[in-house]
DNA sequence: TGGTTAAAGTGAACGGTGTAAACATAGGGT
DNA sequence: ACCCTATGTTTACACCGTTCACTTTAACCA
C-alpha cells in the first residue's frame, strides 16, 4: 500500500519527492535571495505542478521537508565543530559560531527552517542541535535549572545575532560575532564543574 | 508641483497613503498571521489597486512604511516601559521585556518589521530604540567598546528569544522571559559604575 | 475668472502563484 | 489476463504584484 517512502528506487519518473527536495536545497542556496516556489521546483525537476501534491499535502509540507534537511545539516555542522574544538566549554562556544555561520552561509535555507510555520505542540524527534545544547548546559551548569535557562539564552542569543545580521540590522563581522558570543564574559559564573567526562 | 506629502488635508478621496498605512497597521494586527496584500489593502480603503502605486513605488515601500511604524511604536513602548521603571539598571531590563513583549503582541508586524530587505548600508535616522539601547549600555559598562559589545548582545538576546518564541520554538512564558532577560545573571560584572545621572 | 496642467485614480491585461478536479497511464499482485 | 492503485497530466480558478493607456479632478496662474 504505501511503498516505504524513503526508498531509493526509481519508479514512473524517478523518485519525485527526493529529486523535489533535493532541487528544493538546491534552489534555496541560489543567489535569488528567495524560497523558490512550487512550480518553479517542479518545472526544473520536468514534471507537472500538480504532481507535486501526490507526495506532498501542499506548499508548507514541501517546505517543512526543506527545513528538516536544513535543521539536519545544522546539527551535524555543529556537532563537527564542536568535536574539533575538543568539546567541552571550548566545543560549547563553537556550537554557537557554528550556529551563526550557518545562518550566514544558507541564509534563505535558514530562514525558512524557522518562518514556516510550527505547530508549537509537536514534539518532533528532537534535532541533535537541540540535544546538543541541552548536553552541553547540563555540563556546564550547576543544577538542571540553570542549565535550562542557560541553554535557552545560548541558543537566544546565537539566534538573535544570526538574525539581526541576516537583516541587515547589525554588520556582519567574524570578530564581532565571537566577542558577543564569549561564554566567559557571558556565563562567568559557569564552567568550573565538570569540564568533560573522562 | 510635489504637494507636501504628510499633508493632513483632504484631496480627491481623502489622504490615500495616511489611509493605507493605517490599514495596513490594523490588517497586521488581525487574526490572520499574514501580511495583507496589496490588493486586499486597497479593497478595504475602497480604491484600485493601482492608486496604490501613485504613493508607493511598489509593494515593498508600502511594507517599509509600515515597519517604519512598527518602529516607531516599539521605541515608545520601551521608552515608557524603562521610565516607568525607573530608568536605570531595572530600566535597561524592563527595555528588553517590552521588546519581546512587543513581538508577541503583534508577530505579523514584528516580523515584517525585520524582514523586509533593508540595505544594509543605508543609515536611516536611528531609530527610537536604539538609541534608547545605546544611551543604557553606555550607562551600565565600564568602556565604550564594552559597551557596544554589550548593548549588540541585550538587543540579541530579546531578539533571539521573541524570534523563537513566535516561531514556536520556545514556550511563551512570561517567567521564562523574566529569567533568560535577567540582567544580573547575564551581565553581573556590569552595573556598578552610574546608575543614573543626578 | 477661466483654462491649462499635472497629480490622483481607473480598468484591462500580463505573467506569476498555490491549489482543486477530472482524467490518463503504467505496472505489479491476484 | 485483468484490474487497482500509485503516479503524473491537463485544465481551470482565484489570487497576487505590476504595467499601460486612459480619465478625472483640483490647483495654480494669466
Amino acid at each position: 500500500m504505501v511503498t516505504v517512502s524513503t526508498s531509493s528506487e526509481a519508479y514512473h519518473h524517478g523518485n519525485l519527492r527526493e529529486a523535489l527536495v533535493l532541487e528544493g536545497l538546491r534552489a534555496l542556496e541560489g543567489p535569488d535571495g528567495k524560497a523558490p516556489s512550487l512550480r518553479e521546483l517542479s518545472r526544473k525537476v520536468g514534471v507537472s505542478p500538480t504532481a507535486v501534491y501526490r507526495h506532498f499535502p501542499d506548499k508548507q509540507a514541501l517546505d517543512q521537508a526543506l527545513a528538516r534537511e536544513g535543521l539536519k545539516m545544522l546539527g551535524s555542522e555543529q556537532a563537527a565543530a564542536a568535536q574539533k574544538a575538543g568539546g567541552g566549554a571550548a566545543g560549547f562556544a563553537e556550537t554557537g559560531r557554528a550556529y551563526v555561520r550557518f545562518a550566514l552561509a544558507h541564509p534563505v535555507l535558514f530562514r525558512l527552517m524557522f518562518t514556516q510555520g510550527k505547530p508549537v505542540d509537536k514534539e518532533e524527534p528532537v534535532d541533535e542541535a537541540r540535544a546538543l545544547l541541552i548536553a552541553n548546559t547540563r555540563a556546564l551548569a550547576s543544577n538542571s535549572e540553570r542549565a535550562e535557562t542557560l541553554a535557552l539564552q545560548a541558543w537566544s542569543i546565537a539566534h538573535g545575532i544570526a538574525m539581526l545580521m541576516l537583516d541587515g540590522r547589525i554588520p556582519v563581522d567574524d570578530a564581532l560575532i565571537d566577542r558577543m558570543l564569549d561564554t566567559k564574559s557571558l556565563f562567568p559564573d559557569q564552567g568550573s564543574k565538570s569540564e568533560e567526562s573522562p
